[in-house]
DNA sequence: CTGAAAGCGCTAACAA
DNA sequence: TTGTTAGCGCTTTCAG
């Protein structure tokens, strides 16, 4: 029923290994012979068996990806562009969403590290030891996670907040607020501080909060409380809960409050008023991280160095910033 | 490196075949020994190669999962879905996105279909020729395709959009517009006109257009202009579109319109105002796909017959519809 | 209940 | 440049 490596050698009147060389090494075969395997394998409909070639040793062609949650607006563009990125290195990526369980997330790699060539780990909920334990059994890149020895792409939020808190400043704004809703491992609010005060602004922090909808709408009327006029959210979703309360609460954004989210996933371009953010560019960290990886795979025996690269972040200003209201 | 069959028999002081038994028939094994079997295993950290058992013809305990578009927000919860229950019947799944493309599709079907045992195709760009020639050498199953000879889940929006018309009706609405923007081959139109009709309201179609925001946006005046007081959206996307111009244009949500959206999408509960909209069970949707995929692939010798589920809809009622502005 | 042995489809020495 | 052959790790008859 399946078509084998035999069937085409028969076919073209070769051996398998010149058939299995036409494939993997065509410049070993003579451009006569090569064309005559190949068009058997075409007029047979051959493709090679992957599991036969990565029991052989030869790799299984295939990137795992393990996130945390894929229902996160922010992560679908990225798992998009990874795929693709993987795909013109001749992969073929194997995602799984561990649903930001540590227990998931260990099953999941077990199941899955047999099955590809090397692991990225999205915001990973293992331990440092485990992580590390894993490098030494396969090559992985961890994102936003930092730990020595492993390769890392780290996104870097510095250049983003600080536009962020240059616009703010120079639509007048003084007092801000920011909502923080962030593990701590992963936490958000070291870089936020420092450029909200080099740009004179002054900044209150409320939470640690979940990342959620329902974060933005209880913090909505703490922040008229606070008499602030900007709100920096955690991300977006928090951001349109914030956005949807103060609507509730007779606020008017930008008129009355300016709001700032982060992620620029779609919930910032189709809500109302349309979303200023911080956006991090889910093609880079796609081709960053596969990148990485890939590298890593290769250069497997030679043990390449860990090795951190940085995505930065910039301001996409819409239409929930805008002057600060007169006093 | 890897630790293999081999080395675990060595250790429990057993045949190769014993521990193979042990993991794919334990009941085959006496008791005491498979102890000692599984002992050895976890003690040498044993994980069967899953290229080795699929050569072997076992399969590849892989289900295939091609998706048009997975930045489309319709389609990170049943993926999330699929997998969760894909898992539980000890199957991993390999997603692949294909951007609506008919040769990436076609393509990515080629790399995967040799990884995987049996295929779920969402809205296949496929001709239905080529659809019935894949599903002889290999279980598939299609969800919003209709193709004779082919296992199917088949969306109904029936219920929800009579939901809705009654709904509508109940507010006291009588003219509504539909602003389209299917493929022609899945048209959400058909069931709509009957009830609509049924609950007698007018209704005007507007388009086809492009399932995107920006054909909200544009079908926003549109609606005004035809004097019409509710509006079902092809999706939420498009929901979203005609709130956002309806609050540029002036008009009250859901004071002098009311709007409907299709899918229940998380931007259905995070706008302003949180979007009435038929919803589409995301678990439902995984738990057919996968069962009749498992379904066919089991009974891949006894030749099943291919089937067809269908999975309902219904209103889920929100901020955005309300009773109709008197005139 | 357990073991020996034959291969699944492919690649990579090694020979020719 | 091409062919022969030995496995990769596993499952599965077939004997015991």
């Amino acid at each position: 029923m399946t078509v084998t490596i035999r069937e085409v050698a028969e076919a073209a009147g070769v051996s398998v290994s010149t058939v299995s060389r036409a494939f993997t090494a065509p410049d070993q075969v003579k451009p006569l012979t090569l064309k005559r395997v190949l068009e058997a394998a075409t007029a047979l409909g051959y493709a090679a068996n992957p599991a036969a070639r990565s029991l052989r040793g030869g790799g299984t062609g295939t990137l795992g990806l393990i996130i945390p949650d894929i229902a996160n607006p922010f992560f679908p563009p990225i798992i998009k562009a990874m795929q693709a990125r993987a795909r013109r290195l001749g992969y073929t990526v194997l995602m799984a969403d561990c649903d930001e369980q540590e227990a998931d997330e260990i099953e999941t790699i077990a199941s899955v590290s047999k099955r590809v060539d090397g692991l990225v780990l999205w915001a990973s909920t293992l331990s440092e030891t485990r992580l590390r334990e894993l490098a030494g059994r396969i090559p992985i890149v961890v994102v936003n996670r930092d730990v020595p020895e492993v390769s890392e792409v780290r996104i870097s939020l510095a250049a983003g907040i600080s536009q962020a808190a240059e616009h703010l400043r120079a639509y007048g704004h003084r007092k801000c607020v920011f909502i923080n809703a962030s593990r701590p491992e992963l936490a958000r609010g070291k870089s936020i501080h420092d450029s909200f005060e080099a740009a004179g602004l002054a900044l209150t922090e409320i939470g640690p909060y979940e990342p959620r909808f329902e974060t933005g709408v209880h913090a909505a009327p703490l922040i008229l409380a606070h008499n602030a006029t900007a709100v920096l959210a955690h991300n977006d979703l928090v951001a349109l809960g914030v956005l949807h309360q103060l609507a509730n609460l007779g606020a008017s954004v930008p008129g009355d409050v300016s709001v700032i989210g982060i992620d620029d996933t779609l919930l910032a371009s189709v809500s109302t008023p349309s979303l200023t953010t911080i956006r991090i560019s889910p093609d880079e960290l796609a081709v960053r991280s596969v990148e990485l990886l890939t590298e890593a795979i290769t250069g497997r025996d030679d043990d390449v160095p860990a090795r951190v690269v940085e995505v930065g972040s910039r301001l996409v200003p819409r239409a929930s910033t805008g002057p600060a209201p007169n006093r």
